[in-house]
DNA sequence: CTCTATGCAAATCTTTTGCACGAAC
DNA sequence: GTTCGTGCAAAAGATTTGCATAGAG
């Protein structure tokens, strides 16, 4: 019971090379204008992101990296990533037991996480409007409209449901 | 940046001694009809769990119930929760950056977690109504009404927003 | 008496931190 | 040259596992 145990099912568009170079001098421009610095370690790490088709854990991106970058250490991968989520760049999200995963906030969209096989569909954020709205006005409460889950059963684990209620 | 920065605002009634006991035997006989045993762990771990007014960790458990019972390991608390969830008796929500936490289902109701500051609001669950019939008509898919989290900033901490959209 | 649960120690996994060196500006 | 980022080692926190034994049924 140790491993990521959902198939994951997500919908991002890949995206071609070119693009996603634009995209990694873009955001390499913005750290430099905070006062950050344009390394080839940070490069890397945004290549390894914008590749990605979804999810995936620092340990899963020192993999990915790792053929092209065998030096760069996940230390390295940890302090970066928490720099490009200050940044508001990518979203983190705690998934079922496993490690945080990151992605990049794409198109605003909600996660529905079943608790039996921790499979992870996306939908479209237009399906929480309502509740936006709601915590807006009653809470003074900011939804962020690019990442959230909410948790239940898929349907096909529907069925072994929780057979007990206080 | 370790602790568990946020206020807690729960609103869990406490519910008085003799209803607890009750309820304590209840999840005991529910855990011996399944071949379990009733061991005085368990009994001290699910007093401790209906005192909390609401969420804690194991170690905030731990801690509660180390005065009654020194001898009571870690260990053994972490077991007994896993069990517990497994039961449905309990749920489990992993907030930010620290522990997991658990708690009673109790009501239904959702949480409005901060990103910036950590605090935890719940809300009723009826504010999740339509994304609830909307998850099982479009996806198949049974939010469980007792447990989900949507991030955002809350109203204190509105005006340091991220600053940059990709 | 049998089988489950506990205590204990140790391992594991994930993430963070301190420090010296190398690289960007 | 100054400041920031990286590699490395090591710590830290949270959780899990193996095994012998105590305790519930």
């Amino acid at each position: 019971m140790r491993s990521h145990a959902g198939m994951r099912q997500d919908t991002r568009a890949p995206g071609n090379a070119a693009d996603g170079d634009a995209v990694v001098e873009r955001i390499l421009a913005l750290m430099r204008e905070r006062g950050g610095r344009a390394t080839s370690a940070r490069r890397l790490l945004l290549q390894a992101l914008l590749a990605q088709p979804g999810h995936c854990s620092a340990e899963e991106l020192a993999a990915d990296i790792h053929p092209r970058a065998p030096g760069m250490h996940i230390t390295t991968i940890y302090r970066n990533l928490e720099e490009l989520e200050r940044l508001g760049v990518i979203d983190s999200t705690r998934l079922g037991s496993g490690p945080v995963t990151y992605h990049l906030p794409s198109t605003a969209h909600g996660h529905l996480a079943c608790e039996i096989c921790g499979s992870l569909t996306e939908v479209p954020g237009d399906m929480f409007g309502d509740l936006i709205k709601a915590a807006r006005s009653k809470y003074g409460f900011t939804v962020n409209p690019q990442h959230f889950a909410v948790t239940g059963h898929c349907a096909a684990c529907e069925g072994s449901c929780k057979p007990w209620q206080l």
